[in-house]
DNA sequence: TCATCAATTAGACGGTCATCGAAATATCAA
DNA sequence: TTGATATTTCGATGACCGTCTAATTGATGA
């Protein structure tokens, strides 16, 4: 993992609600967007724009499929940033 | 771990210049600030607030020694918040 | 006591970011 | 095709944050 992936996850875990939306896709194996939706109180826009975020982290992996889109954690990334973090 | 200081020291890690900072305290048993600001492009008034917010998030403990401040890692901490992402 | 050095505080500035509503895009169903 | 639903993009706004200089505090040594 580059010095820019790294920090990139730093800031996407620095917003708490942004780091709740994250707790949640690695809770379940897929899950779809709208389903976030539902348990945060944030416009769809929003939602959009954290996950955009998290993406563009190399954190999740997104999959469109019809009208929806579903998400998964990239666990050998989240891997990778724990190893980064223990190396402190 | 109470869920206010897991997001202080996640937002202390999000600056890239914070993380070398604290880095740099991880590394040695204990350093001293004006130590540090050799090591960083940065005014001590900046150097200044790094420190407080790294303190603030319960990550390194200050020593005031006559005219000088020495930081030692929190390591007890730091392993805390690990397995709290480590719950992920 | 006074000058010097370490560190903090105060205040300001510019940039970044979470958030929203509105508009746009995409897909499905009738 | 038309309407409905899911998601993204755009543009704006208000808050937060890293950084600085200048002023302040606190401790040392001449």
């Amino acid at each position: 993992m580059d010095e820019k992936q790294f920090h990139q996850i730093s800031k996407a875990l620095a917003d708490p609600r942004r780091f709740e939306i994250l707790k949640r896709i690695a809770a379940e194996d897929e899950i779809a967007c709208s389903d976030m939706r539902c348990h945060f109180p944030i416009s769809a826009a929003t939602m959009s724009h954290h996950l955009k975020e998290l993406t563009n982290a190399g954190l999740i992996d997104l999959r469109k499929e019809a009208k929806f889109v579903h998400m998964k954690l990239r666990r050998k990334v989240w891997k990778e940033y724990l190893s980064q973090l223990n190396k402190l």
